[in-house]
Parts: C-alpha cells; structure tokens; sequence
RNA sequence: GGCCCCGUCGUCUAGCGGCCUAGGACGCCGCCCUCUCAAGGCGGUAGCGCGGGUUCGAAUCCCGUCGGGGCUACCA
C-alpha cells in the first residue's frame, strides 16, 4: 500500500526545519488552483499575505494546489505568472530557488504518504471502500430524517471495519479512500481565534473527511485539508490568509492539526470581493463576471499600481483616503481588515486610474500605453513608434506645466479613442463642410466652407494663446457668428451660430470631434502644416 | 434543513457608551470657470435593516427578528 522506502515523519522534519526568522514574522502562502482563470480575489489576498510578510520581516510564497487534476487547465500557470508580473507580486521561494519545495502540491506525494501512513498506523485513520451510490444513499436518508449530512457515527459504515473486511476488499482491488477518524473525546464546541474577525466558535467537527483521494495510479493526493495541515507545517507557515468560505473548515483543520501532532496555526479570513446585482449582491463569480478575471484588468490596460491601490483600500478602509504612494507604502494590517464582503466598484477603480494616470509623466504615460499596445493593439505600437515625438507632444497637452493635469485617460484603452486624431495615420481628414461630424453643429455649409477658407489662408501658428484664439474669435465675427452664446440664443435667426460654433467648427476639423483637449494646445502639439491640412479639409479643398 | 460569517449614505468606509445635529471619499445633482470635453472650485442629495431590552445616555453592549453571504464534495 505504501512504497518500502517511504520515509518516516522525522524525515521530512529534518529536511524542512524550523525558520530561523526574527521576531513576529510572518510565514505566508498563496495557494492558486490551476484552472487556467485568475481571479481578482487572488490578487487582493496574495497581496496581503505578500504584505504582511514583508512588513513583518517573514516569508511569502506560492504553493500551487495541483491536488485536483481533473480541473487542471492548459497553460493556466503560463496565464497565472503573466497576472502576477503584471502586478510584480514575486514569492520569495519557489521550485527553483526554495528550501521548502516542491512547491506543487502534486509533486509532494510522498510527504503525504507518509503522514497518511503515520495516522493509519496510529488509528487516527482508516480506509474506506464505501462507494459513490452507497454515500448518496447515506445523505439521502440523513435528510430525510433531518439528521446532519455526512459521514459519522453509525453512518461511517468502514468507521469500523474489521481487518479482514478491509483485507477483502484490498485483495479484490477495490478502489478505497483514506478518511479521517474523528476523536470521539473531542469537546462538542471549539473556539479559535481569528487574526482579522477575533474569536469565532463553531460546532465541532464530526465528518470523518477524506484526507487521502482514491486514486489506483500515482500521484495519490490528498484533499486540500489534509494538504493544508501537512504542508502549512512542513513548509514552516504561521499565517494562513485565505477565504472565509474556509471558516467551517477550521474545527477540521484543528483536528488535523492536533492528530498529526503540528503546532496549531493562525488563520485570518479575509471577506470575499462582491459584485452588485439587482436584487443586492454576490460573490464576484468567475463564470458570470468577466471583471472577476484579472485578464479584464489587465487587458483593459488599468494601471498595476492604481488597482492595487484600490484593492488595498479595500482591505484596510483607511488606506483609501491616503495618497496611492503612501497607501502602497503603509503596511496593510490584518485586524484592520473589514469583515464584509466589499463590492467591487469599478467606477471608484477608474476614478483612482485616472488621479493616478494624471500624476505621470508623457514619457511614462507613453511607454506604459506602449507597453499595453504590444500585446493588446499591436497596430498602436506602429503609430507610436513612427511619430514618438508627436506622441510626446499630444500626450503632454494639458498635462504637463499645468496646475491639473487633464484625467481623460483613465486605462491604456482609452488611448486611441482620447488621443488617436493627433496622429495623421490615425485621423480621418474630413471630406468638407457636409462631413458627418460637422453637420451636427448646424453651421449652413457655405458659411463653414467661407469661414474655414478664410481662417486657413490667414493662418498665423501663434504659440501664444490669446493670440491664437483671437484670430478664431475675430474671424467667426467677420463672418457673422454671434460674440456669445446668450446672444445667439436671444436671436439665433440673426447669425449663422456663436462663438461657440465657430470653435467647434475648428475643434472638428482639427479632431474630428466635438469633444477634445484645449484647441491651442492641440495646434501646438500638430504643427502649423498639419493645422492646415485639417482646416482645408473642412474647407473641402 | 443544520452550522458558520456578515449588516452605517447608491458604493467604500470613520465610528469601539456621551466628542454624532453620524465624519470622509467615489458617484449623483446644482452653481462657478469656459471655445467643447476632461478636470478644478463651491454647494447639495443621501445612511446606522427592524423590534425589544441594558443604561442618565446606544450606531456603539445584549436578545430576538429580517436580509445577504458561505459551508454542508474523493473542488479548492
């Protein structure tokens, strides 16, 4: 049943020794589950695991919980190490330069097995045969009675087995599974204290679980319970910060724990991230919520540093209303984490985005929209990179030497759509004064094509800005546009629009849109010949 | 069904028996600025789930109730 050369416990203890580790540290893990989809909540709680043993001078890691291989999805670690660049959140230890490894649970078959072997040898253990319509048949009758589910008591029916009943069984090779055997002397409440929710109490557990999966092939792998007690000893962890849909597992755990013979741990379970619906809220669901997937951020082009900072807002209240360098500096504090499951706002992450976007400069906005395009509009990169210097130059509009730095961008996506007409590869000239975007503004088309023409041919590319505008300003007079709004509003059949026609008329040429940064600026960042270019073409010359 | 966790503006929260006429941030609304938008400035909207206690006094403590979430798998 087991292979002859099996260690026994004092090995593995040897081989992974206590930490030499100073005061209060703090030994963390993130234990992701291949299954090729990382969620957002991943990120929140390796953040804090990652946080709080840096703080406290203690050690992360990432165990991958490889213990269910028929969820295993291809190339979910190549997708798992991409979400985790992006957001740098390095363990400390891994297969290739870790003292507590393998860090794949899959591969760690024989520390189990010999643990397993060790509670079956104590009688702490025992094999069961029972099969899947024998326990179906068990939970249908507990439920018919109204007795608690599960696999106890008079129901354990291998609970008890004799030696040769299970020796039967064995030699006609029936497929078996390792359970737990509940002590029946435990107290029938337990209490533990939970670092972030503090004392929790709950009924004991009475399941004999499963600790070892039936399996006639190796790898044998055990449960995550059992993985977990095994592994968070061995690997020397002293905080586990996990779910709280873990927290009815812990009277388990501590069963697990105290049958092995491992120092008891801490838990602190953090409160699931939310999604809002009609009728109130939910847990962010990977199947549902495509912005429960870390692959929405990231493709979306939110900035690492802004979404952390959210997320961490999220986990300790006051970290929200302190600037981003500060809050990211400022460790997280497990006590001050909230217990109620926060929902995900992702009108709150983009205003965060886009304060923090606002603080770059072009050259970092430049390359980190960059950075974004390779992988998401490659055909961007091309733009970029054949016009770098305009680039610079669209992106500083109204962001740098400026009191307020303009927030129009408030994801890298948002790019093309805010930034685009700026380069002449992108911009769509228009065909005159009956083009689509122009006919909106109600301006006759005799009138646009007379004033365009004018304003081109009397062009002056004055850095100054009054001087600049005023030329716009004086020219929509000469042509009959109303000096203000109110007074075109007053008469509107005496003019053919306001000033502000006339400015929009300019805006559309030089953008394409009636929406656009400062229009100075813009004539600045394009250059006298690309201004005319544009203003012919309202023209339609 | 059983067990567990949770419950302050729409959202994130501050609050740990009197500093609360419940504070801040995001959103939303209005005004100002203005050649549009994004900002920015100023102002406003809105909340202790409910019912009982305890107390001179409760958002804060207790009980109940309702609501939400989770677990009850050879998934993690």
């Amino acid at each position: 049943m087991f292979p002859a050369d099996l260690p026994e416990p004092e090995h593995w203890e040897r081989r992974y020794p206590a930490r030499q580790l100073p005061e209060g540290a703090r030994v963390t893990r993130f234990g992701p589950s291949p299954t090729g989809f990382v969620h957002i909540g991943g990120v929140y709680v390796s953040t804090i695991d990652k946080d709080v043993s840096t703080h406290s001078g203690g050690v992360y890691f990432v165990r991958v919980e490889d213990t269910d291989q028929s969820r295993e999805v291809e190339g979910a670690l190549d997708q798992f190490t991409r979400a985790f660049d992006y957001f740098d959140l390095h363990p400390d230890e891994s297969d290739a330069d870790g003292a507590y490894g393998p860090y794949h649970q899959s591969q760690r078959e024989q520390v189990y097995l010999t643990y397993v072997r060790e509670l079956l040898r104590a009688g702490k253990a025992y094999l069961c045969f029972a099969t899947k319509d024998e326990l179906a048949d068990i939970s249908a009758k507990q439920q018919a009675t109204k007795l608690p589910t599960g696999y106890y008591g008079k129901w354990a029916i291998w609970r008890d087995a004799t030696p040769e009943a299970v020796a039967a069984k064995l030699a006609e090779g029936v497929p078996y599974v390792v359970r737990f055997r509940v002590p029946d002397d435990g107290a029938p409440r337990v209490r533990f204290t939970d670092a972030i929710r503090g004392d929790l109490e709950a009924e004991a557990n009475r399941n004999d679980a499963v600790i070892l999966k039936s399996s006639d092939t190796s790898p044998r792998l055990p449960t995550y319970h059992f993985a977990h007690a095994v592994d968070d000893h061995l690997m020397r962890v002293n905080l586990v910060v996990r779910g709280e849909e873990w927290i009815s597992s812990v009277p388990l755990h501590q069963q697990l724990f105290a049958a092995l013979d491992f120092e008891p741990i801490t838990y602190a379970h953090i409160a699931p991230l939310m999604k809002q619906i009609p009728g109130g809220k939910r847990k962010l669901s990977k199947r549902k919520d495509p912005e429960a997937g870390v692959d929405f951020y990231i493709e979306a082009g939110y900035p690492a540093r802004a979404i952390l900072y959210y997320l961490r807002g999220l986990a300790n209240g006051r970290l929200a209303e302190v600037p981003l360098e500060e809050a990211l500096a400022t460790p997280i504090s497990l006590d001050q984490c909230g217990v109620a499951g926060p929902l995900v706002d992702l009108v709150k992450l983009e205003d965060i985005s886009a304060d923090h976007i606002a603080t770059l400069t072009s050259e970092q906005v430049l390359d980190a929209v960059r950075t974004w395009a390779q992988q998401y509009d490659k055909d961007l990169v091309t733009v970029l990179d054949d016009a770098r210097e305009l680039a610079l130059r669209a992106i500083a509009v109204e962001r740098e030497g400026v009191d307020n730095p303009r927030k129009d961008l408030r994801k890298w996506s948002d790019f093309r759509a805010a930034y685009g007409f700026f380069f002449p590869t992108v911009f769509t000239p228009l065909t005159g004064p009956t083009d689509d975007r122009v006919t909106p503004l109600g301006v006759a088309p005799d009138v646009v094509r007379a004033f365009a023409t004018d304003l081109a041919d009397g062009y002056h590319h004055a850095d100054d800005q009054p001087e600049w505008f005023n030329q716009v300003r004086d020219l929509a007079t000469k042509h009959g546009f109303a000096p203000s709004p109110k007074d075109f509003k007053k008469n509107p059949d005496a003019y053919p629009g306001s000033i502000r026609e006339a400015s929009q008329l300019v805006r559309v040429a030089l953008t394409g849109s009636t929406r656009s940064p400062d229009l100075h600026a813009i004539s600045q960042a394009l250059g006298a010949d690309e201004v005319l270019r544009r203003l012919r073409a309202l023209a339609g010359a």
